[in-house]
This record gives structure tokens, sequence and C-alpha cells, in this order.
DNA sequence: TATTCCCTGTGC
DNA sequence: GCACAGGGAATA
């Protein structure tokens, strides 16, 4: 399931799949994803071939020799699945797109939240979107900038996009925790000690949580949780030993400890 | 800035 | 039944 270690990972299997491979069928099943990308203007993928696959924050881009991206957003449940010719789709299969060599990259989607859309050559690919977190322009001055006008709570600036590329629930919650910083402070009252601590901190969850996720996906295991606060609620933290807090935040959970975080 | 909606599935 | 789920755009 998709935070930016999964979304990581699963650009990487369609690189492998897709890249240098001509597109010979694409099938969007589900009504949800042909609502962006309708059946007519999906054929024109159609003989175009994939020259690369990258990833801005959590958006997947197929770039194509005609110069069209393919651009591809899990949401929450989406993933790749890979599958021969002749074999079998998964249950929640929502779009399927087959290459040259009969090999299909399969848009697995319980929830069917996931976004596909084609762009045009020389438009914008993810208009305002942030710097992603291992950007060298992403730094302590640029982020508190950015928030500088912002007043609503710290977590929730972190959800927002154009902050900070790639970030999720779970890996704000978890890099307010290591930059031991308050989920609700507001997002304009952070200066320069905390701001520091919390870009290196989210620089440093996103990095071992993609290394971890790597390692275990490349094999075909599901990767352990092992949270600092996320999903931990009256557990012990990990720091201080008092038990992690949940509370909602813009209808999403919030895990933190109101002991060490202020 | 806060709420609602898009979809489906799971667990209580 | 109902609450909730790792996202994000569209509303009010």
């Amino acid at each position: 399931m998709p935070e930016l270690p999964e979304v990581a990972f699963a650009a990487g299997v369609a690189r492998a799949v897709a890249v240098g491979r001509t597109i010979t069928s694409i099938q969007v099943l589900h009504h949800a994803q042909r609502r962006v990308l309708p059946a007519r203007r999906a054929r024109l993928l159609v003989g175009d071939r994939v020259d690369a696959v990258e990833r801005r924050g959590k958006t997947q881009l197929f770039r194509l020799t005609s110069g069209r991206v393919l651009t591809v957003h899990f949401r929450m449940t989406g993933d790749w699945v890979v599958r021969a010719a002749g074999e079998a789709l998964p249950p929640r299969a929502r779009a399927v797109l087959a290459f040259d060599d009969g090999v299909r990259l399969v848009l697995d989607d319980s929830r069917a939240l996931s976004v596909i859309a084609l762009v045009e050559p020389g438009a914008s690919l993810v208009p305002g979107l942030g710097p992603d977190a291992d950007d060298p322009d992403f730094t302590p001055a640029s982020l508190g900038a950015v928030l500088a006008t912002r007043r609503i709570p710290i977590k929730l600036a972190l959800l927002d996009q154009r902050v900070v590329a790639g970030l999720g629930n779970i890996y704000a919650a978890e890099a307010l925790w290591s930059a031991k910083i308050d989920p609700r402070r507001p997002a304009n009252r952070l200066r320069s000690l905390r701001l520091k601590r919390l870009v290196a901190a989210i620089r440093s969850v996103l990095a071992k949580a993609t290394r971890h996720a790597e390692r275990y996906y490349s094999r075909g295991l599901a990767a352990p949780n092992r949270f600092a606060v996320y999903d931990r609620e009256g557990e012990p933290c990990r720091r201080c030993g008092s038990r992690i807090k949940r509370i909602v935040q813009g209808a999403r959970s919030t895990y933190f400890c109101a002991k060490c975080q202020s």
C-alpha cells in the first residue's frame, strides 16, 4: 500500500517492465479511472514507446517517445501487478497496459481512487508540487518560507504536497516524532531550530523507510511495520515511555507523544 | 481554513 | 450497522 517507499518501489517495477517497450494496448476498466482517461484518449498511447519511468512525489511519470507523459498516482490503495501474456488479471484490476513483449502492467486498486492521466508534450506535469525531500532545494530556510503564512497545524501543512512532495500521513507523524515537534503546533510558529530538525527528520525517515521497503519488496516479502508512533495508540513512546496519543486532524489520525513532542 | 466527496474493503 | 483506511481535489 502506497506511501512514498511503496511508490518508489512500484516505479522501479514499472521501469523494469516498461522502459524500451512499445505499448500495444491499454484498457481502462473502472469508471473512476475512465473519467480522467476515457478510452478514446487512452488509445493515443497505443504504438508509443516508454523512454523512462520517473517519480515526482507520489506521482509516477512514464515518459513517451511522442513527448506525451502518462502520469499515475496510486492514492490510497493502488499498486502494480505484472502479468505475462495469458495470465489471469487480479480481481481489482483497474487498468491494463500491454507491451510488445506480451508483458502487462496491471493497476490493481481495491478502492479505485488511483488517477491515470495522459499529459500532452510541454504541459505541466504535476502543477504546484513542492520539492521532494531529497531535493537539495528542500532546506530549513525554504521550508520556513513556505510555512510562514500558514497557521494550520504543522502536521496538516506537511501533508500539503506543495510544501514537501511525497510525505503522507504515516511519515508526517513519524518525522514530527523524530524532530520532537507537536503536530498541533501552528506551521508558522517553527523557528530555525525546529525547522532544521524537521527537514533532517523528513529526509532521514523517508530514506530509511524507502531502503527498508526496497529490501523486503524486492524479495517478495511484506515489509514489517516498525513505526515509532503511527498506529501505536496507548503503547509506550520509544523515547520517554509515556503513552502514544491519537488525535484527529483534517479528518485523519495523528499519532504522537504528548510528553516529548512540543 | 474546514468539510465533503471520490470508491471499496476491513474490522469492530 | 458504523467507523475508519496510508490521498487529494473540490467545495463552501
